[in-house]
DNA sequence: TTGAAAGCGCTACCAC
DNA sequence: GTGGTAGCGCTTTCAA
């Protein structure tokens, strides 16, 4: 009875086995034909006779099954979070898929909102991961990696503000995004600089060092830092610009570019002129912002490509033993326009 | 020599059978303690003695080996493509990976881009997921559908534009946007009104159907309507404008909020007057659009909830053999500003 | 309260 | 060329 194929929803699941008792064929025979094993050679009806089982049968092998046997995956572990993220890390992200799946690995993005470093380590190791490839959204630890690398990952590579022990590190100093802001307000002439700082919850990774880079560029040289808090909203925006002149800043450095357009509306809006009474500058080069009036200025960011990171995976993959690979890689530039 | 312990890189990954010889127990004891087996009373020192033993080697279980084991997973599949997203979608999606979590799922992400309708779907049911979550990226056939479901997904549901057989759907027809913006432009006394088609891979399924709304309602009014096609950057805006007089149009539903932008400016930098000339409508609410001057009028969409579509999930996994459900969700709705 | 052992589906070694 | 079969790591039934 727990043969009688019924309902497609009740027939069970079909295995290999079922595949090779319909094709009068051993299981092992099976496994050849459909891995292509070229170590051995089946004969041509046979292979058909396999295919066509398979086909019949519907017959998709079991993931799991061959992982447990094969002793290692080939799973690219993406933890992600939330994170408002902007159009070019989704472009990125996609672009790093595609690039590793030419290389047959298969990229799994798991979601890990809400866990923290110990717990999130844990549930990925537990999939097996044959490389973690943290982008930032969660901080790992050197724990962490230790942990990772004990089940089996042969490479965990991060993708943040700083080095993290034992894996291979993609420093992206966001500290850079801020200095270049700062230099280039500074190099404007001005001295009172404010700094938005996002009150959108996960953006601190970003901001904090954002914010960071200004002072450690603005301090020394005399001026004025004062961070500005502001939620990504109209009427957060249209009250931050009525407080405006009491702030007595003669220049902003708006987090992104997004933000920078909020606030630029509302300053222009509050009859704040931009860029003579204050100076707006964002970061990302949105094109949006090369729509407004004035044109919005922007510290350009260069992303690492996807390409280029897969094969970093993949050479890790290859060789575990390799020393950690430590690229420091943000490369950011102001593109002046109107606001500044 | 096999057992040597040497670097962590080469020790070996420890399993259950290791805890239970490090805790001079069997292999049984140990998965009854870590997984609070509650069928089984185990004596608090042998308790402790296991979890010491794993905590001490780093143990992590094989996720293969017990989805094995179990004979099914709690693994919701969420198949990508590249599509560049908006804030609202992405959004969207944590909250729903947030909601799928607290139910006791593990959302993975997979990455399908490049592969055809059944390549991807037998790669999706490899991995023998209890449910799979088509969001509309890659258009899902019947037959996928019943691979899907042959290889024991317990639900497949798919968000998009027309039901598909075997499979619960939320049908959002994005013609109703289209509609919506027709309807607002004849009102507004508009008879030739332009529909922007984005030239970006992957939108067409999205466009496609928004521009057959738009026909839908205006061709039975007696108004025109012309197809333009638009890339996203800003030459190409420029160059649309500057022959937008010869279009002979006085109003253009522009796909989005984005692309609205984008072709308002180039339009009035051309001298092209909004609303006057021209009127302009985008869609998704962007709060950028509200930035513009003139304010740009849009159609807003209601996204269906991530909470909500968990427990559609959640209610077809424990009822598999319940009717497809099949929800019309797509509420569609004009905000009028000022740029019509 | 604990242990022995079967078996999930697959691949690869070895024998025929 | 093809088949038999061990064993990957885990959970759970049955026995002690």
């Amino acid at each position: 009875m727990s043969q009688t194929p019924r309902h497609s929803a009740e027939r069970s699941v079909p295995t290999s086995a079922d595949v090779a008792r319909l094709a009068g064929v051993s299981r092992a025979t099976v496994s050849y034909v459909l891995n292509n094993t070229s170590a051995v050679r089946i004969s041509e009806p046979t292979r058909r006779r396999v295919r066509e089982a398979a086909e019949e049968l519907g017959y998709v092998p079991h993931a799991a099954a061959r992982t447990l046997r094969a002793g290692h995956t080939r799973i690219v572990l993406l933890p992600t979070a939330h994170i408002p993220v902007g159009p070019l890390y989704s472009r990125f992200i996609s672009e790093l898929q595609w690039a590793l799946r030419r290389l047959d690995y298969t990229v799994v993005q798991y979601g890990s909102l809400g866990l923290d470093g110990d717990a999130a380590a844990r549930a990925w190791a537990e999939l097996r991961p044959v490389a973690v490839l943290s982008l930032g959204e969660i901080a790992l630890t050197a724990q962490n990696v230790e942990v990772l690398k004990r089940s089996g990952a042969k490479a965990v590579i991060t993708l943040g503000p700083q080095h993290v022990e034992g894996a291979h590190s993609l420093v992206m100093d966001q500290r850079e995004v801020g200095v270049r802001a700062a230099e280039h307000l500074l190099e404007r002439g001005r001295r009172r600089i404010g700094v938005v700082v996002p009150e959108e919850q996960g953006l601190d990774l970003f901001s904090a060092p954002r914010l960071a880079g200004v002072r450690q560029v603005a301090e020394p040289a005399g001026a004025t830092v004062l961070p500005v808090p502001l939620a990504y909203e109209e009427e957060a925006a249209d009250a931050l610009a009525a407080r405006w002149r009491g702030l007595g800043l003669d220049a902003v450095y708006a987090y992104n570019d997004e933000y920078a357009m909020l606030l630029m509306r509302s300053l222009q809006d509050a009859g704040i002129a931009v860029p003579d009474e204050t100076a707006v500058i964002g970061a990302d080069d949105l094109l949006l912002g090369r729509l407004l009036r004035p044109r919005l200025s922007t510290v350009r960011i260069d992303m690492v490509t996807g390409q280029l990171l897969a094969e970093l995976v993949d050479r890790a993959v290859r060789d575990p033993t390799g020393v950690p690979e430590r690229h420091d890689l943000m490369g950011a530039e102001v593109v002046r326009r109107e606001s500044t």
